[in-house]
DNA sequence: ATTTTGAGAGAGAACGTTCGCTCTTTTCAG
DNA sequence: CTGAAAAGAGCGAACGTTCTCTCTCAAAAT
């Protein structure tokens, strides 16, 4: 980390560029994720409520005095945090347009997050954030937010697969929604990579559950009896 | 739990009827299901680590004092009222025997078990438990055990299914259960049933998914073309 | 010189748990 | 049956600990 390599200018700052940051901006902003990534450590070995300030502050070498002058509050934090990954499993799930047929850039996508999951350890914050949200209004608004953008992402991708002529003109997209996000949820919270069953079984499961309510119009030969 | 249960008798118990108990142990029996119950109401209002004893003492109207002499810890109680919830699970569940088909069966089974959960507003309670089950040795002792005795039953189920010839002679039944069990966890955290989504919807979806990983020999004639 | 950052003691509240006590029920010799 | 003794159930104040958060003051940066 260089801390020092831009140029601190004693005048108006250039208008024409506004990426420019002070000095002291940037050492804040790091020091928040220094915050940021030592309260998630935290959260995934002790949970929200177990996890305490002072543990925090010692994960982050820092003291509290000095912790409470970039966060207000614990409750704060575990806001922050729970953004910050919902947000990350949406910049995952986002990437489900790119692939040769809508459903094989669908798979690749949530099997991508699956991986990026699992290999991240956080699998237990995802669940920790999911019983939050049950009885915390602002951790629910940024679950339902998130969620409800990725509703919007997804019926987006099945409404133009299926005028594409890529799926079956499938009526029940509010339903099947829903249900494909909890499939991944559950695959999530129970770690399904975690547990040894093999990433191409999985694959191939998936692939079998997402073809079968969505069912391709191109039929495989195999029924050709 | 090693409190002395045994009743002492100053005359040989009855063999041939066991179920006899004294009025005392009848009434603690009774207050231990009213502590539990209290306590089930705050975890799901206020998590685990949330919900105070005090707040437990108010809700089953007793106080500290009385309530230690039940259980010895906050902790024994969390694992209590976990234990008793996924052996609830495990019973509905257990159903899937009962049907005119293996695969009618199933479906019943798990979606009884969705409205159970959903009726009895118990879906923030679930996720709670496998949150705390990520850090908690024995709340994650009891949910292995749980699921060991599920993929278990579901197993046997399958493979007896698969002699019978009710579904194809599938051979990733090792990854099918975990996945299948993935999507009720998913469908129970997420409550499908509670955000709106038709039931006979929820049905026709999951009876897919099912049948499409099972594959069911006798083929429907809506393929005849 | 002024503002920002940090340390760390500790305030004040809440936590899980215990203790001493009273009241009720059971036991059992007489 | 009677009455004393033992055991169990219940209460609620109080304990020691831990919690989140604040305060003061010094160092550092600008």
């Amino acid at each position: 980390m260089d801390y020092d390599s831009n140029h601190t200018s004693n005048h108006a700052e250039p208008v024409s560029a506004p990426v420019e940051k002070g000095a002291r901006a940037e050492k804040r902003e790091a020091q928040t994720i220094r915050i940021l990534d030592a309260a998630r450590n935290c959260f995934v070995q002790s949970g929200f409520r177990g996890a305490s300030m002072n543990e925090i502050c010692r994960e982050a070498a820092m003291s509290p005095g000095a912790l409470y002058r970039y966060f207000p509050s614990k409750e704060s934090i575990i806001e922050a945090i729970a953004e910050q990954d919902r947000r990350q499993d949406l910049m995952n799930l986002a990437q489900m347009g790119a692939g040769a047929t809508p459903l094989d850039g669908f798979i690749a996508a949530v099997m991508q997050h699956f991986r990026d999951v699992h290999e991240r350890d956080m699998a237990s914050l995802f669940t920790e954030i999911r019983a939050e949200s049950m009885r915390n209004d602002a951790v629910a608004a940024c679950c339902a937010k998130t969620e409800a953008q990725f509703i919007e992402l997804f019926t987006a991708f099945l409404t133009y697969a299926k005028a594409n002529g890529d799926i079956d003109p499938v009526e029940d997209i509010d339903a099947i929604v829903p249900m494909m996000m909890a499939l991944g949820e559950g695959m999530i919270m129970g770690d399904v990579i975690g547990r040894g069953v093999p990433i191409e079984k999985i694959e191939t499961i998936l692939r079998a559950m997402a073809t079968s309510i969505l069912r391709p119009v191109k039929k495989q030969p195999e029924n050709a009896g």
